[in-house]
DNA sequence: AAGTAATCGAGACGGTACGTCATGTCTTAGC
DNA sequence: GCTAAGACATGACGTACCGTCTCGATTACTT
């Protein structure tokens, strides 16, 4: 039965998205957030630094949690993105550069001042999970269960344990104010995933 | 040559400070970060909810950050004192205690609370640690050496690395919102620690 | 002598202005106005009202006060010609409809509006002279000089400042709230024309 | 037993309001209306203006046109007094200030940008005749019987269909943007009030 | 007992940012 | 070349809090 789907529906007129004020706006809001902090991050500063207008914000975004999530989202994926090939070697990289990235990167910051905000604002937290920790934290799942398929590690704890042992104090030393140390993160490893002798 | 001050000033004159209106603030702040959260907690709604006008409230507290250093310090010294005596099960129960103060008590709000909002402001991140986390830090440090030289535990990391790595975990469960469930805590505890047998 | 031009140019090329649409925003704007007053009379409001586009108004009006003209222009010739017999009769059967027409026509609440809306704009004044007050006061003024003339008529005062302390009144009084009642109109019809005993 | 009333009540206290901004703003209003027009008079311009927050506009008036009354008020007060004294010298004089005050005066526009307010907005339009319209009918009422009473004068027409006829072209001449001459208030005066020979 | 000084409540003030609305200009796609 | 749809920069709206200030009343230490 064929029935092709009969929605011609006049697809829409008049002009698309401006994509250099969405850039413009995920911008003015990384580097606002980078030079003058969470408490100077407002809707007008960053429509005035972004040379935009306030309403061009509220027309795509319901908050400015939702820019960092969308600045979030993009830069984790390519500055410490979730490792697919299930190798211990993989994963500890993976833990390494996440420690990199929540203490030097503009974009951990962000990672940071979510969790906060998500502290303050009930919505922030659930807007939070759902587009990015939950999706995340799936795939670090997915590859901690295959390495372990695998025989690449075996770790101690349940699988969710693991993962916040191993996390947990490198996002409490930032929030702390103190970089988590390379040889703390290299114990962790090695004592909550066991990896196999290389 | 020596000379103390010799005028101690005229001591004082007039009212001392509202003892009553005190406990006010502090309260109405605690409820009102319960009941509302963070977002709701205003000067002018922590003004009215005590019954107080909020010149007092500046006369005595810099920012609303110190009031909830206040309640915090109090709170935190009567619900989960840091133990003196340096055997395995006391620590053993501080680090339990301080996994139900961060989940269930109003105070544990106030607690991640105020690291959410050092993330927001760098001021706050000095207060905070100076008033709460460096002290309480100290003395868990100690409790940590004495039982180490006491041959109660014997940790297999460094001293801050140790505490950060079982106190990691907790807060940042806690602020991601699914409370650390007790064996977790437990098997960090023997991990970390490796308790003399019983 | 041939060679009048032989191409009218091409006179016109694609659709022509959308009559349905001219109609449409007249008559959203008259209903708007009688629903809702001025205050709630946008542009905005009189597109979504009318089912057509900004621009489709902005392409024809240079302002909501253009439209509200167009109506009233239309609508006065209609619901009180100025006559042309110069008949004290007729001069009094149109100094009542004129009441009428200001205290209960849709349109003449238009006229008040527009009015109005002079006194807040000097374009909107002008406007006003030009398309609406300037010929129709032309005309009124024929109409007297004629009946006056005629012998219908012996005005006691210069034939503007009749006009002016006949219509005066009327007018101030919708503006003010209180329609003006007949033998009000009648006396000052008798006393400043008049007219010859029938 | 003379019963001092028995609430103390505890008066008052704190800063009363202050007036130097109270008068700024009247005057910041009236300055913009004379200068821009009605169209340019925002409450962000008059703050601006008048170098006041915005919010203690909104504390003390609930819209600019009540600004506007408070200034058409005191004004109009000043410099166009109904008189009290019953003759006819007086209220031909009242007329004539009046002619002027609507033509010339700052507050005279003021008076028609608010009669203009009233054609947009019911609420203005209660307002505008509670607080100026009614009370100094009320005293032009009192004025005028006084006169007739005393024979100073005695007008054709009930008492207020006088007055609307005496006012209504003035006030109409003006908005249309023609000031009214002498001669014809001269020639209404005389016509309608009849006043006793000289 | 009178004088002095700090407290407290109340709340006005100049500000900044909020999120919403209408403006008039513009761009795109369909008829 | 008109249309509907609607994105955009602009700027006012009315509200909530900020932190500072001033007022009167109250209360406790001087002297």
């Amino acid at each position: 039965m064929p029935a092709a789907n009969p929605q011609p529906r006049r697809a829409h007129s008049g002009p698309r998205r401006d994509e250099a004020a969405r850039l413009a706006v995920l911008h003015a809001a990384d580097d606002l957030l980078a030079e003058l902090g969470f408490g100077a991050l407002t809707i007008e500063a960053i429509a005035r630094r972004a040379g935009v207008a306030k309403q061009t914000i509220y027309r795509w975004w319901p908050s400015k949690v939702e820019i960092l999530l969308d600045t979030l989202i993009e830069d984790s994926e390519k500055q410490v993105p979730v490792p697919t090939e299930p190798t211990a070697a993989a994963i500890r990289d993976y833990v390494h550069g996440f420690t990199r990235f929540v203490a030097d990167e503009p974009a951990g910051k962000v990672l940071l001042a979510l969790i906060a905000e998500a502290q303050h604002h009930p919505a922030t937290a659930i807007d939070f999970h759902e587009r990015y920790f939950a999706p995340r934290r799936d795939r670090e799942r997915a590859m901690l269960t295959h390495a372990t398929d695998a025989a690449e590690i075996s770790p101690k704890l349940a699988i969710d344990a693991t993962i916040d042992a191993l996390i947990g104090p490198i996002v409490y030393r930032a929030m702390i104010g103190s970089p988590t140390p390379a040889d703390l993160v290299e114990t962790l490893f090695e004592d909550l995933l066991r990896p196999k002798a290389p």
